[in-house]
DNA sequence: CGCATTAGTTGCATGATACAACGATTGCTG
DNA sequence: CAGCAATCGTTGTATCATGCAACTAATGCG
């Protein structure tokens, strides 16, 4: 294993980035959870936050969102049907959608609120005081840094050179043959 | 809007969860965009970091990354065949497999984690030196504070109660008739 | 007025996922 | 030991989220 470059990438920075998947893993199971069981999916529960900050058309959430415009009409287009957003003609620009939580909706972003912070107070309860402050300040730091740094450039020109993707598509006939290879082996 | 047994969520917790959010949808962007250009899915480069601690049966590893073991089956296929893992059959139990690393698969998880150390060093420059141990210690504390909170209740009882999962199925063509409501409207 | 642009919708294709059914193996229990 | 339940992995099937491309409607500009 040849460290490719790697003048020594100091312990602190590869324990760091230990904690940080680990985090990564429980942020996401945590919102799964979470919203999955406040009767949204992950996207939909984006979107009525999204929304709860104000009005938006669907390119405009779409790009909030970093997804295609496609996938979001869909998946308002549920949240249409599930009477959580309201979708009226913009009248200044007629190819535009303004989109707005409905009440329920509002209600639905209430609920999560609620949840969440429910969940991250007994997170913090589990912390003493100054350790409470500190890592309320560094998640703030942290997400900031992250944000700012996301401008410049993709960080990584050396990765993009490596990688012939992987194809998941799996022809399922021929996979048999590849396993066990039998007691009389 | 009704705050639901709402006896005051401290403002605190309230940014503190803005910016977790903040925080999670770009760890999440970030994490999409290095493994997806390092060639792996997400769900792949999780199967590489966790086989890189060491060998696992499927099972095993769809218990660690909480995945059906068919979807792991898969995954795992598609990265045998990429040439990343090797699926031997295992001597004690024949009925599971060991699933090890391969040379590459070893390669690649060098590739990822030095793509990470290079963003996540880019990241803590950004910071004073005080606030970076700071952020260090504090994604410390939150991961394992997350993490031993998974153990105990699943936090909200309430919650589940609330929710008529939204059906995302479409039917498309009643769509374009809620749409909109032509000039002469 | 025409033509490029933009917003949204829809038709595909694909990827990730779960569940259920199944085959092979193991292990326990009578 | 024979048989049956449990376990591991694979495969079939269904669903959801997603992106791209093609299309329609509207805008805006020359």
């Amino acid at each position: 294993m040849q460290p490719p470059g790697k003048r020594g990438t100091p312990a602190a920075v590869q324990e760091f980035r230990r904690d940080l998947r680990v985090l990564e893993r429980e942020i996401l199971r945590q919102l799964e959870g979470e919203t999955s069981c406040c009767g949204v999916s992950l996207p939909q529960c984006h979107v009525l936050l999204e929304l709860s900050f104000g009005d938006l058309s669907l390119k405009a959430l779409a790009d909030a969102l970093n997804l295609d415009k496609s996938t979001l009409s869909r998946t308002v287009e549920a949240m249409v049907q599930g009477g959580l957003v309201t979708r009226a003609a913009d009248l200044a620009d007629r190819r535009a959608l303004r989109l707005t939580l409905s009440q329920r909706g509002k209600a639905r972003v209430a609920t999560i609120n609620d949840t969440c912070d429910r969940y991250y107070t007994s997170l913090l309860d589990q912390l003493r005081e100054s350790d409470r402050r500190q890592v309320v300040r560094a998640v703030r730091l942290l997400a900031e840094g992250m944000r700012r740094l996301r401008g410049c450039s993709p960080v990584a020109p050396l990765c993009c050179v490596t990688a012939p993707r992987l194809n998941s598509r799996v022809t399922p006939r021929t996979r048999a043959a590849t396993r066990r290879p039998r007691k009389d082996a």
